[in-house]
RNA sequence: GUGGGUAUAGUUCAGUUGGCUAGAAUGCCAGAUUGUGGCUCUGGAGGUCGUGGGUUCAAGUCCCACUACUCACCCCA
C-alpha cells in the first residue's frame, strides 16, 4: 500500500462541493472588485524565490521543495503566490498597460514543514495582487477584498491586525534603534534570536520564546520610527478603514516572515481553528518587482489559506455549500431493458439533465437502494410494460410520491 | 528540526491483573419481499492486532527500536 505523502490531503468526491462553493464565492467577490485571474506555473527557477521572498527567511532557508530538472536547472515548487506574479508582471509587460493592474489567483503552494492542525505541506491560497499604485487606497482595497469575502461567507469572528514596518530608509533607522535596545539583553535571548540580531533584528519581535517576549515587550516599535512618507501612508490607511467602518487593531508585533514587505502589513486571525490562526496575511511590497528584475513598481496584496478558511467555516457551523446531487436514476427491471434505459439516460444528458442508470447489472432492489443512498431526486423503473406503453411512474425520492409520465416527455417533466 | 499523545475490521471503538478460535456498532454485499430506496429482521465478505525485535509456558495486552498519524513548538496561509 502506497499512501498519501505527509502533509497532503485528498479532496474526496463527498467533499469536493465545499471547494466548489468556496471557489465560486471567491471568484464572484474578486470580480466585483475588478480583479482578473492570473495563473502562473507551479514551479519556478529557485532564484526567483530566493531573491523575491528573501534569503534570510525560513521559507527559503528550510521549507522549499527544490529539485534539479533534467537540464540541470534548479527549480522550486512555489512556496507562495506573489513572486511568480511579480515575475509575470515583468515578463508579460503588464507595466505597459493600464495601471493599476488588479489580479487574483487560486493556487496550490508547497512548503516542507511538520504538519499540524491548519498546516499542510501542500495547501491552497486565494491571493490578490494590485500593482502600480502607492496609494493607501490600494492597501485598503486589498483588505476590503478579504473582508468582503469573509462577510459573504458569514465569517465575522476574524480579527484584522495591521502594522507598518516602514520602507528601506526608516527600517535602517529602526534596526539601529532596535539593536541598541537589545544589545544589553543579547545574552538572555534564544540562540535563534541572537542570530536574528545580526541578520534581521526585526524578526526577533516575532519570537514566541518567553525570555525573548519579555525582552521585546518594551522594545522600540517600527511604527514609532516611520519616516514622514510611511507615517502618512499608515495614517491614511487607518483613516480609510475607519471611514469604511472596518474594525482593526494596530499590532506592532505583526512583522511577517517574507522579506518583501514594506510599509503596510496585515493579518486576519481566527481563534477557533487551533494554534495556526492566521487565515489571511498580506501587505505592501514596493520593492519586490525591482528585486526580481523589473523597474520600481509599488504593489500590495495578500494570500489567504483556503484550507484554514474552510476550517473556520466548519468550526463556526457556517454554510459550506450543498452536495451536487444528480437528478434522475432509471432502473432497468431486467437486463432486457438495460439498453433502452441507457438510451433514455443519454438523451437526457444530452439536454443537460444529470441522469444515471445501472452499470452493475443489479437487481431492482439493489438499484433502488443505490439510488436512495446517492440521493437522486427522482427514480424511474423501466420494465417491459413501460417500454410497450411509453409511460412510466416517476418517483420523487424525498416523499415517495409517483406520477405517471410519458417517456418521451421526461425532459420537460424534469426541467420544471 | 524539537517535544507530547495515539496506533485492533473500510470507519468509530471495546478487549479485565498477560490466559480458549480477537469482538461490537456502523458501512459494504445479499436475502426476507420473484416490479420499487429509507425502517425492521437474517446471513455473508472483511483483521499477518502499524512494522521489527525482546521478556514469558503463554503477548492485542509488558519492554525496546522504527514507522505512520496527531497536537504543540518553530514558521506561516
Amino acid at each position: 500500500m502506497i499512501n498519501i505523502p505527509k502533509g497532503t490531503k485528498d479532496v474526496l468526491p463527498a467533499e469536493s462541493y465545499k471547494w466548489h462553493y468556496i471557489e465560486k464565492v471567491v471568484r464572484a467577490t474578486a470580480e466585483t472588485f475588478g480583479l482578473n485571474e492570473i495563473r502562473t506555473p507551479t514551479f519556478e527557477h529557485t532564484e526567483l524565490f530566493a531573491r523575491g521572498v528573501g534569503e534570510t527567511t525560513d521559507i527559503v532557508n528550510k521549507e522549499m521543495y527544490t529539485f534539479e530538472d533534467k537540464g540541470g536547472r534548479s527549480m522550486t515548487l512555489k512556496p507562495e503566490g506573489t513572486a511568480g506574479v511579480a515575475r509575470a508582471y515583468i515578463e508579460g509587460n503588464l507595466a505597459d498597460g493600464a495601471q493599476p493592474v488588479k489580479m487574483y489567483y487560486l493556487t496550490p503552494v508547497f512548503r516542507y514543514e511538520r504538519p499540524q492542525a491548519g498546516r499542510l505541506r501542500e495547501h491552497h491560497q486565494f491571493g490578490v495582487e494590485i500593482y502600480g499604485s502607492d496609494s493607501a487606497y490600494a492597501d485598503a482595497e486589498a483588505i476590503l477584498v478579504a473582508k468582503t469575502l469573509f462577510t459573504k461567507l458569514g465569517v465575522t469572528e476574524l480579527e484584522l491586525n495591521i502594522n507598518s514596518i516602514g520602507c528601506a530608509e526608516c527600517r535602517a533607522e529602526y534596526n539601529r534603534a532596535l539593536r541598541e535596545y537589545l544589545a544589553a539583553n543579547i545574552d538572555d535571548m534564544c540562540p535563534v534570536c541572537r542570530e536574528r540580531y545580526v541578520k534581521n533584528p526585526l524578526r526577533i519581535l516575532d519570537c514566541k520564546e518567553e525570555g525573548c517576549k519579555r525582552i521585546t515587550a518594551g522594545a522600540p516599535k517600527t511604527i514609532d520610527y516611520l519616516c514622514n512618507g510611511c507615517a502618512a501612508h499608515h495614517e491614511a490607511l487607518k483613516g480609510i478603514l475607519t471611514s469604511l467602518g472596518i474594525a482593526y487593531k494596530v499590532n506592532p508585533m505583526i512583522v511577517r516572515g517574507l522579506d518583501y514587505y514594506t510599509r503596510t502589513v496585515f493579518e486576519f486571525i481566527s481563534t477557533s481553528i487551533g494554534a495556526q490562526g492566521t487565515v489571511c496575511g498580506g501587505g505592501r511590497y514596493n520593492n519586490l518587482v525591482e528585486e526580481v528584475g523589473g523597474k520600481h513598481t509599488p504593489a500590495v496584496g495578500f494570500g489567504m489559506g483556503l484550507e484554514r478558511l474552510l476550517l473556520v467555516l466548519e468550526s463556526l457551523n457556517l454554510p459550506v455549500g450543498e452536495p451536487e446531487i444528480p437528478k434522475l436514476y432509471i432502473a432497468p427491471l431486467t437486463s432486457a431493458e438495460a439498453a433502452e434505459a441507457y438510451k433514455l439516460v443519454n438523451a437526457l444528458r444530452a439536454s443537460g439533465i444529470s441522469a444515471d442508470t445501472d452499470l452493475m447489472s443489479r437487481s431492482l432492489k439493489a438499484q433502488m437502494k443505490y439510488a436512495g443512498k446517492r440521493g437522486y431526486e427522482y427514480t424511474l423503473v423501466l420494465g417491459g410494460d413501460e417500454i410497450a406503453s411509453g409511460k412510466a411512474a416517476l418517483r420523487k425520492m424525498s416523499d415517495g410520491s409517483e406520477k405517471v409520465v410519458e417517456l418521451d416527455k421526461l425532459q420537460e417533466e424534469l426541467k420544471g
